[in-house]
This record gives structure tokens, sequence and C-alpha cells, in this order.
RNA sequence: GCCCCUGUAGCUCAGCGGAUAGAGCGUCGGCCUCCGGAGCCGAAAGCGCAGGUUCGAUUCCUGCCAGGGGCACCA
């Protein structure tokens, strides 16, 4: 506001794009600071210092509200230095919109978003792997559904073809007491479902009956670290509707498809792939890629998401380039999809790596971290690094130091807060209406500094729907829980020779502060609890 | 060979166009008559290499080096 008063009585080009009022990254720099003398000398004819002086003339005439100095600094920066009236007015805003108010800012204008994330083949227990882009998943749906977009979460269950007669087969050897042949599934959960197999030999009726145990299991494990569904989409119901041959169809019906040696082949080298692919195998089967391109039609064309966010792993790398090429092939704008890639998380237990493979039945199990660090460890610790990064996780590190761990820092914070409302409680202590509380009287630095955070996290989560980063909302949780712990350090709520005044505005601050740890823990699907 | 991701402090990760690059662990040194010290304060220590774009590059572009992943009529 203050830039644009400014710029209008100097007559400047802007681009507003380029031109930022952000919050700088040192204290002594002010409270807020613009790059607009930087971005805009040359275009006006001057250096930016100049022109940062003349701006700082004008802007001291007439500062506007809770400014109190304008300065000019370093290359041509032009910072503000706010009395701390704006962050009283903050902290007042913050708990007046409340939790469900808060941060909430309406950057989707209800766009209608699918997140279709983990969809790992029922064919035994979700690796750790699932677990880390899950987490990833689900952040980012919560994230997107607090930023005003519609939001639906979706697991595509793939439970028809090869893998699945293969998941029979195993299941059948092991009934037999045999072996598991090469190239099936030799997990003891294979043992341990034929024990209760009583279904006939056919290998497609016994995979079927064992992929839906195997994902009964793999729901109740999502369920145990918060991740929910909205759908679970059947790859079979989608073959047997039908929609693979409309979709075969629609593509011949462009001219994008020709037979050769016996199978069916999509065009899709001519969309941007690295070559055709095949569609429908010489022995009539249709391909992955054919019931994929059917599922993308339903999911943009029949079912109507004006976008779709698809979490794989690296490890489907080489597939996206074909979808993309079928989903333009449908007449879908690619723009509307969006392929996010997990990269490979490896873990080590001290010294010893923990292998990861699937078949073999070796690979560790989500399950099994969870049970070994806990849910929100397991959440946390997944959204702590960005999906690009191949990160590496030490087990030992989160259970032997689990009194180092960043989860606990956190909820030390939450339960630090549960702690002062127990010992208001002891004391006959009751907050007053906010009306009736100076929140003026909230001049510590650390006091300010808890506010500054509350302040910048409407930004936060913006930032996060739009990159598509829930990891940016861990970061912001970890810097309020350092916040609130020196504020609470330094700052007594509930001791004798507090001013009453000042304890009531206090417990109205750790009130904002439970208020922004529950927004954004709830967002990262991680517990905020009152003890410990 | 081609495609994607990554190289930031001893270790694990943030930051991704701005002014003196952050956190945790580890190392060293301080703080408990006080609401949970599972905390707070301080110190040492870092942007793989070379060009380019820019007023300004850890951040964008190119090349090189190193690591991970992918290149099926499997899913």
């Amino acid at each position: 506001m203050a830039t644009v008063a400014a710029e209008g009585s100097l007559g400047l080009d802007v681009d507003p794009a380029e031109v930022h009022l952000e919050r700088p990254a040192r204290r002594e720099h002010g409270d807020w600071s613009t790059n607009i003398a930087l971005v805009t000398a040359k275009k006006a004819g001057t250096n930016p210092r100049t022109l940062a002086t003349a701006l700082v003339e004008v802007l001291e005439r007439h500062l506007p509200d809770h400014v109190v100095a304008v300065e000019l600094a370093g290359p041509g920066f032009i910072n503000f230095r706010l009395d701390d009236g704006w962050l009283h007015e903050a902290l007042a805003a913050v708990l007046d919109e409340g939790e469900d108010g808060y941060a909430r800012p309406d950057i989707g204008h209800g766009e209608k978003v699918q997140v279709e994330f983990i969809s790992a083949n029922p064919t035994g227990p979700i690796h750790v792997g699932n677990g880390w882009w899950g987490s990833y998943g689900d952040a980012l749906a919560r994230v997107l559904a607090r930023t005003g977009y519609d939001v639906s979460r979706e697991y595509y269950v793939n439970d028809t073809g090869g893998q699945i007669r293969t998941l029979g087969m195993s299941l059948l050897a092991r009934r037999r007491g045999e072996e598991v042949p090469e190239g099936g599934y030799r997990g003891d959960y294979v043992t341990e479902l034929a024990a209760e197999y009583d279904g006939t030999d056919d290998v497609t009726v016994a995979g079927r009956w064992a992929a839906d145990r195997i994902l009964e299991r793999i729901k109740a494990t999502l369920t145990s670290v918060g991740i929910v569904f909205d759908e679970w989409y059947s790859q079979a119901s989608i073959e047997e509707s039908g929609a693979v041959d409309e979709t075969i169809a629609l593509l011949a019906s462009k001219g994008l498809v020709y037979e050769r040696d016996g199978a069916t082949w999509f065009r899709s080298e001519q969309l941007g792939d690295v070559r055709d692919r095949v569609l429908r195998k010489a022995n009539g089967d249709a391909t992955y890629l054919a019931g994929d391109l059917a599922y993308h039609r339903d999911k943009f064309l029949v079912r109507g998401f004006d976008r779709v966010i698809d979490v794989f792993g690296a490890d489907h790398h080489g597939q996206v380039a074909s979808l993309f090429a079928g989903v333009e092939a449908l007449g879908v704008d690619r723009s509307r999809l969006e392929v996010k890639l997990g990269q490979m998380v490896s873990l080590v237990d001290g010294d010893e790596a923990v292998k990861m493979g699937k078949r073999a039945g070796t690979a560790i199990d989500l399950d099994t971290v969870i049970a070994d660090i806990g849910p929100d460890a397991t959440r946390i610790l997944s959204l702590m690094s960005s999906l690009d990064q191949a990160a590496t996780f030490d087990l030992a590190a989160v259970r032997e130091q689990s009194a180092e761990n960043p989860v606990f820092y956190v909820q030390m914070a939450s339960a630090r807060i549960g702690g002062v409302g127990r010992k208001a409680v002891e004391r006959g202590v009751v907050r007053a209406s906010l009306a009736d509380v100076d929140l003026s009287l909230l001049t510590h630095p650390r006091e300010l500094e808890v506010v500054r955070c509350l302040e910048e996290l409407p930004e936060v989560v913006a930032d996060a729907a739009a990159d598509r980063a829930p990891t940016k909302v861990t970061t912001w949780v970890r810097h309020l829980a350092s916040c609130f712990h020196g504020f609470y350090h330094d700052c007594p709520i509930l001791a004798d020779d507090v001013d009453p005044a000042l304890a009531q505005a206090r417990l109205w601050l750790v009130e904002a502060s439970r208020l922004g740890l529950a927004i954004g823990l709830g967002l990262l699907g991680v517990h905020a609890p009152e003890a410990m």
C-alpha cells in the first residue's frame, strides 16, 4: 500500500510482478521491506539508491498506519519499521478468526481437484516409501482443502492382471505346502493367508481373494497414521465396465492407434513420448497403460475433475510421458494433470542398512516402522524433507534419541500449552474475554516473535498449496514451537509477581499459539497432545 | 546412450532471486528457590566444480563431476 502511494506520486513505471513487499531476514532491517527501487531504477533512468531516497522522502511526508520509520538500506532497499500495534492487531485477528477461520486463504476458488496417491499394488504390505509419499499426498490434500480447493483423495487399486495371478499362484503353492515358484511373492504373509484360504484352485480367484485381504491390512495401516481416502478405485471395475475398449476406440477414432505384430499400439511418440506404446497385447490383454488411460479419461471426462495430481514413486518415472501423451490424446489439456514423483526413501538402523526389496519379502513394512517409532514421528519425519529429496532416515536415531526427536520438540510445545491451562485451573485463574484484555501489554521481544510467526501462517499455507509443498508447513510448525519455547522460558504467565493484566494478555498469546499449532499440525496429520 | 531427481555445517535435512545462508543431532561453554530443563542462551563449522543471465545467484540457464531412480506386448 505504501509503495503504491509512492509510485503514484512519482509516476513510475513499475512491474507489480517484480516488486515485493516482504519481511526481511534480519530484524535490524525493519519489519517490512521492499525492493521497488532496485527493480524500477533502470526504467526510471536513475540508480536504485537515488530513486529509493526520493521514495523515502515521499513516504516520510505521510507515513502509513503503524509505520514509524522508513529507511534506505543496502543497495536500495526501502525498509519499514512499524510500532508494535500492528502485531497486537495481528494477534487479535488470529484469535478472532480462530482455528477454523484463520490461515484459510482462498487460492483454489472451488477448483475440483483429485489427489491420487499411494495406489500400491495389493500384493503385499505397503513399504516405507509408500508411507512417506502417502504422508505427502495426504498432507497436500489437507493443505489444498484449506486453501479453497474441492479435494478428493483416491487410491487406485490394481486388482487385476498378471500380478494378481502371480499372487494367486503363490498362495496356492503355499497352501499345498510347496515353495513359491520363481518370480512369486515369498513373504510370510502369503503363508499366513494360505492357511486361511478355503476357495478353489483357480489362480485368479485365489489372487483376488488374497488381494482383498491384503487391501484390508493396507487400509488399517494407513488409518493408523491418519491417512484416509474418499475413494478406493478398482482397476478391475474399469476393465469390466468396457471403459478400456471405449478408450482405445476413442484414440483409434483420432487416428492414434495402429496394429503391429498382433498388438494394438498407441502413437504416443508424436505426443512427446520417447516411443510408441502397446495398448493391447498380442494375447488380447489390455496393458497397464490402456487401463491407466481409461482411468484418467474417467477422472477428467466422466467425473469432471478440473485438475488431477498423481503422486507416484520415482520408480514409475518411465510411465509419465506416456500418461501425458494419452491425456492429451483424449483431448484434455495436459496442464490439468500434475505428476509428483517421490524419490526413493532409504532407512538405516544405526550402522546397518535396512534392506528394501518387495518380492523377496525383505522390504521394511510401514507397519514395522510405525510400531517402532510411532505414527506421529513417522508422519512428521516423512514431511520434513521435500518429495524430490532421496532421504535417508536413521531409525536408531529416532528411536534411541527419542528425547531429541523433532516430533517431541513440537509436541513438547503443545504439552506446555496444555500445562499452562491445567496450571491456570489449579490456581483458579480464569481467562477473561478477549474484549476485556489489553494485548498491547505484550511488548517482550519473545512475545512479539511468537506473534510475528503466527502472522506468517496464512502466507505459509498459501505457499505450501501453490508449490504443492506441505513440507513448508513442517518448517513453520518447528519455527512456531521454537518461538513458543523461547517465550515460555522468558515470560512467566502464572507466577505470583506477574501483573494480572499482563497474565491475561499472555494467556491469550498461549491460546493463539495453541491454535496455530493445531492448524499446522492438523495440516500435517500429526497430533497436538495436551500432555506427554 | 537417453530421461527424471539430488549434491548446503562432521551427520540428517530446511531455504530456492535479494542485504551477515537456518534447524536438529554431534562437539565445546553457560542457565534449574521459576507455569513440564523432552527447554533456553552462546561458540566452532557449510552452498560439488566452471561458465552465463541479472543491479544482485545457494536459488534461474548451460557444461562437467558425483550419487539415486527410470528407459517391457510387468504393473
